[in-house]
DNA sequence: CGACATATTGAGATCCATCAACCAATGTGG
DNA sequence: CCACATTGGTTGATGGATCTCAATATGTCG
């Protein structure tokens, strides 16, 4: 998995100056409050969210229920997927859990700047497959492991996400209820 | 969903015979018995498979029991991704569900190709998202249902897979019991 | 027919959801 | 600074979903 976050790193390094002010050039700073949304469902995502400080999450509304997809921390990348790529109304919401500055990126912007700057097709590949590499992992989870395997896994690999989200929110990634994970913590 | 196919059969349609060429040229027809395997846990998955006909699937071994994540029919592209990607050992099987015909693309041939033939790395990255757009589909199937509900959609958006594959695999598949989903059955 | 793979059914155990009550920490208006 | 509401978390009781083990049935193919 990180090893993926090393490949993308080291082709940002060899990144021609060029071709990163072009993409700093269609990047804009912002910053939004704790409790904001950054996307709200039915909204078409026009922008994806490079995190320069605070906590996003990613949410579906499904059955009056809060399902909470992703968590994004500071240089994490927060986009609803589907909508930002096919420029069409998301199922999802992104919500600032904290105050938070983004350097966001306007999707047709960078469409353009592809066509000008082909190293930046192959930077959105390599996000690309990072994201499926997470997705995959995240499914084999669910597939394999029950709850309490899952939020061991979850206290090991991401501390960082069992240190600073409220637990509703936890249960909701997890795929439990608040009570199930509050009788998981206290056994473990 | 159906809308990703849709852009990749597009661009497929206005790629220059140059590139359509090139791609062929580093193509190979082989043919696969029924039970036989593709890939195998800890090899590498050297290539993409297109599969001109019949069914794999792909399946990893974990705590001795197979875990079935994904079926591949005719036009389909079966890959171990991570392992592919990377070139690395996969900890994914690809096993033959009948005697199958694939064209198979060599990972090194197609990076090399991307190079010459730029349009390539597009066409990578249209079916790297179409990928993702499956994945997310599918862990949201596993977060926000049940098994009783996973396995009706089951019948609704991929009937081939019910029509054609043992129950065994398809439980596997859907992350439940082979009796549960004998029980599941028989109460719809 | 016999043998092996595939599927169904039953019984008991376990995991997890739901509903409800309760508790602790924090914040707000007066 | 107090009274009270709000948010976030815990705990208990009960029921439903699903697993496991075991027995039985059905299907398929040599």
């Amino acid at each position: 998995m990180n090893e993926y976050l090393l490949r993308i790193k080291s082709f940002l390094e060899r990144l021609d100056t060029d071709t990163l002010s072009a993409l700093e050039d269609i990047s804009k700073t912002k910053t939004y409050k704790k409790g904001e949304f950054l996307l709200r469902q039915d909204e078409v995502c026009r922008f994806n969210f490079n995190i320069e400080e605070g906590i996003l999450r990613k949410f579906y509304l499904n059955d009056g229920k809060e399902l909470t997809t992703e968590f994004f921390f500071t240089n994490d990348i927060a986009v609803s997927f589907g909508s930002y790529s096919l420029q069409k109304p998301s199922k999802e919401f992104i919500q600032a859990l904290t105050d938070t500055v983004v350097s966001q990126t306007d999707f047709t912007a960078f469409q353009n700047a592809k066509i000008n700057y082909p190293k930046l097709i192959e930077l959105n590949l390599l996000f690309t497959e990072y994201y499926i590499m997470w997705l995959e992992n995240r499914l084999f989870e669910f597939h394999a492991f029950d709850a309490t395997h899952r939020y061991l896994l979850l206290i090991k690999d991401q501390p960082h996400i069992v240190q600073n989200i409220p637990l509703t929110y936890i249960a909701s990634y997890l795929g439990v209820s608040l009570e199930t994970l509050s009788r998981i913590r206290s056994k473990i």
